[in-house]
DNA sequence: CTTATTTCAGATGAACTGAAATGC
DNA sequence: CGCATTTCAGTTTATCTGAAATAA
């Protein structure tokens, strides 16, 4: 079902690649995220790092860094910002001192808790039409992806 | 539906959200393909455009503005640096005077082509552990999880 | 010595807001 | 007149590059 093929292809009848859908997803996905979590004074990307940092605590801002495929400093001066709202705290590693180690504050907590419900009212909307049985299997399937294409698994 | 407020507990973290997964999964695609459009001097942006404008032929800036989320000023400067490499022309649509259809050029075509098996290559190791029927599901899954959250069919 | 993390400084570019012209 | 497309102008913000300090 669903043929795609809506013209006659002049050229070639190239289907719509698995890549484009991906991004495609992901554009809805940011759009409706970025509506909720701007009530929080946050963008998509300060919002996932704070997620990241409630299931890592510990975390160093170039790890973050690199979870997010961004440079070391453009992490750093999000951070920045995570700090001097109390979102975030800091202290240096005591088993290495060069870095610092990241957490949740506990209004940091608070502003994901309170972010909680509407994040999973888009998460329930993408997923409408799916039962948990498939549910499951799209995450799978999406780890796998991860996984093959940068050879680690997410944070 | 809507979990309480998990534990501020490291042990127990909420599940990585599918919301976080595509994300995951889109920045690791972004990643490989940025390397591999920028060998014909594109942005993944650009090149995204171009292989819209090849399955859809007579589209104008401003639908394509709306397929990526952007505002059509933002799409228009993009579709005028494509339009001075001479990868995409452009028409009076003769039916409504007041705007432009867009196409690909025969060298915007040849560019589409000379990345094809690079590009193909980046879904290939994305699904290597996919056997064909997996990913017919993956592709129906994704499309419908596009449906739910714009509806709309992407482009 | 080499490498990774953090920090400071400056440059760039992509997308934004606002507004106007065009034409259905 | 209302609405959508296109175009022009100015601005913002996020990320980038480069470089230095710190410490394992």
């Amino acid at each position: 079902m669903t043929a795609p093929a809506a013209s006659p292809a002049p050229g070639h009848d190239r289907d719509v690649t698995l890549l484009y859908l991906i991004k495609q997803v992901e554009l809805a996905v940011k759009q409706a995220l970025d509506d909720v979590v701007a009530a929080a004074d946050l963008t998509t990307l300060q919002y996932t790092a704070l997620t990241v940092l409630e299931r890592h605590p510990g975390i160093t801002s170039a790890e973050l860094a690199r979870n997010s495929f961004v440079r070391a400093q453009s992490m750093a001066e999000m951070v920045t910002y995570l700090l001097g709202r109390d979102l975030v705290s800091r202290e240096r590693d005591p088993k290495n001192r060069k870095q610092y180690l990241l957490a949740l504050t506990h209004q940091g907590q608070q502003v994901l808790d309170g972010l909680f419900d509407a994040v999973a009212d888009i998460e329930a909307k993408m997923l409408e039409h799916f039962d948990a049985g498939q549910t499951e299997i799209l995450r799978t399937y999406l780890l796998r992806c991860r996984q093959s294409l940068s050879g680690k698994a997410p944070r």
